[in-house]
DNA sequence: AACTCATATTTCACCAGTGAACAAAAATAG
DNA sequence: CTATTTTTGTTCACTGGTGAAATATGAGTT
């Protein structure tokens, strides 16, 4: 694969041309958002790669880090999609693997009982605490030459960035009124 | 869907809980990783949402893109792999489907036989001539609230991680040496 | 109680992307 | 000048993810 700063100058490049063909083009915005797409991309391969080993990938993963996370260590599909941003559908599957793993437990839900409550396993504890220690030296190695203020700024910045696009979509799919 | 905000309270939370569990881990970077995965992703949905309507999605888009933004509007499969970071075999897919409408066309090299030559067509012009231009609002509304200083910022903390990625890339698979 | 209407999850059929094996042409070695 | 290796692109079989319909429960309304 080609590495990422080739790309980028190309993108540079292209972009350049193409905003002299169509000068009203946003060229400035435009090298963001291509820049923004990339390295996201160039981080989701990495951790898909660094997860391979382990056979798990990027939703799995994030999947059984939401449930280690919570107090109770437990969920349901429907949070747990809105928060992996999976469709249901792929929520599914995803517990069917897991479960099938001894990572979670997929039982009934007392109070309401279309619900399903999905739940992380003591297995499902020992695997995330095996796994993510080797992780920490490359999450720290792609913020090399970070300085606290530039943390800060990017930190900023991102979610200045989502607080825009959801106030896009909102008004968008505007919200039905009661 | 959920909002980016919520998501990204939760992630707050949940990194915070598990950094009290694994006192080690480095929690600032672990919270800009998953910040930038996040919008991202959210990025590409939007970018996907705002191509559906012309037919195309997001590999598509970009192929016909850099075609375009080549003077002489012409490419080879396996540099439009590299620079749009898709494999051969989807790449395959890609032309196979853009041939069919008409927006590029595959052909011979002269030099060597081995490669195919792409080229966007006059009808694949106009149509990022007639895509782009309703694409800008959003774009420049992404960033809103972004000064100058805000944007050059952004610009210098993304291509730095690119570049850290790079080299994280280049160490753990070495070049062959001649 | 019967009748909608909304919510939660699963099943099914399909689209997008990937790795491995393959075929053709070019480059390189002997 | 043949023989091997490398490069380029395609085909095939598979995995990951999505939308639409099906199923089942719950909640609100006469």
């Amino acid at each position: 694969m080609a590495r990422l700063g080739d790309c980028i100058v190309m993108m540079d490049e292209g972009i350049g041309r193409v905003s002299q063909v169509i000068p009203d083009m946003p060229a400035v915005e435009a090298r963001l958002t291509r820049l923004l797409l990339m390295v996201g991309h160039a981080f989701d391969d990495a951790v898909e790669e660094a997860l391979k080993p382990h056979k798990v990938n990027h939703s799995d993963f994030l999947t059984l880090m939401i449930l280690y996370s919570r107090p109770d260590g437990s969920s349901t599909p429907g949070e747990l999609c809105e928060y992996t941003s999976q469709g249901a559908t792929n929520m599914t599957r995803i517990a069917n693997a897991l479960v099938k793993r001894g990572l979670i437990t997929r039982g009934a839900s007392e109070e309401d009982r279309r619900r399903v409550v999905i739940r992380i396993t003591p297995a499902g504890r020992r695997f995330v605490q095996k796994l993510l220690p080797p992780l920490f030296p490359r999450v720290s190695a792609a913020f090399a030459g970070f300085n606290d203020a530039d943390k800060r700024s990017f930190s900023r910045l991102l979610r200045k960035l989502a607080d825009n696009l959801d106030q896009l979509d909102e008004s968008t799919f505007p919200k039905d009124a009661p």
